[in-house]
DNA sequence: CCTCAAGTGGACGCGGTGTCCACTTGAGGC
DNA sequence: GCCTCAAGTGGACACCGCGTCCACTTGAGG
């Protein structure tokens, strides 16, 4: 059975209003009672369909990620197929920065208890890096792919930038690691 | 003034009923309290020198780092001065290994609150890095270091122990890595 | 218009946090 | 040995966010 009209109305309050409070205040400032007033919507319906802050930003990055995942099954080289994997390992870095400088709170936010890993999105991006590990004929791919990601994780995206390292330098750092394989 | 000696003890059988809770349960699973309960102390004793779980377990983690740091500085090669910088790179991986491995769940519980940055240790092994990266030649080896530093993030460890990686394994694709360089 | 399952919202209980303050203890002065 | 008082102690307390539960409302299909 499919959704029913006023249930579809308070999903969308409900993630637009998420948004707005996860991108101007950090996502750990924000409380399941904040999203629900903001929403103008109870408790009961916001644990209806969203357990916790983490499930709420995976939904909000889905659409995000989605539109990299097709890029990188179908899209041109070097993102796409084609390029040698060095290449488009190097252009895959490029855009997960710039997916990181978009909505690094969103991505923060997805992680709340050290869910990155078990999250769908990270099991995408490791299988892509480890195909190209292995395209490259490194050694042990499997664990290469984990090595390779760990860079991106968000907290160092935001340690950095705090620091004052711009995005370019970060993207450059990561050209030059993806150069050596 | 020096510590009394009544605090002295305290402080110790904090320490000790913490570091046997954190490593039985999870760092995640102990309260404040449970501390305060298994030291024979009360809460107030126990937030008078720790505000928080965090600043326990990085009093604990900082001996055995010392012993590393030290060996860093002034060990023999490859882990301290004289090798190239690969293979000291190459040592300081396996080194961290070894202490993620005997200590994952404290070094997991010292990062409450993503505080991994800017504890003092994660500023001593970025410096080691740095300087690694730097005379080996590599361009902004400012960045480079916590791009090197990032597959040794603890969740990523447990992450990948709990998926049946060996140490050694991880250990191999990091001396990889450090190779490249 | 009626029915009833799907959906709603707020009251509630729980557990952890951090603070506060009346009491205890130990070190140093005499 | 005793006295003093600052350092140290511990538990009661108020607060906050979480997640659940259930009496009520709403909308879709007959």
């Amino acid at each position: 059975m499919p959704e029913r009209a006023d249930a579809a109305r308070n999903r969308a309050k409900i993630l637009a209003a998420a948004e707005q409070l996860f991108t101007t205040r950090g996502a750990a400032e924000v409380t399941m009672e904040d999203i629900a007033r903001a929403a103008g919507v109870g408790r009961g319906t916001l644990y209806r369909r969203y357990p916790d802050r983490s499930s709420i930003a995976v939904a909000l990055l889905d659409e995000h990620e989605r539109r990299l995942q097709e890029s990188l099954l179908r899209g041109d080289p070097p993102l796409g197929p084609g390029a040698p994997p060095a290449e488009r390992l190097a252009a895959f870095y490029e855009a997960m920065v710039g997916l990181l400088e978009r909505h690094a709170p969103l991505v923060l936010g997805a992680e709340v208890g050290h869910s990155r890993f078990t999250t769908g999105a990270y099991g995408f991006w490791r299988t892509h890096v480890r195909v190209l590990a292995e395209t490259a004929g490194a050694a042990d791919p499997d664990v290469l792919a984990d090595v390779l990601l760990a860079p991106l994780a968000p907290e160092l995206f935001l340690h950095q930038t705090s620091r004052g390292v711009s995005s370019e330098r970060i993207t450059a750092a990561l050209r030059q690691l993806a150069g050596l394989l």
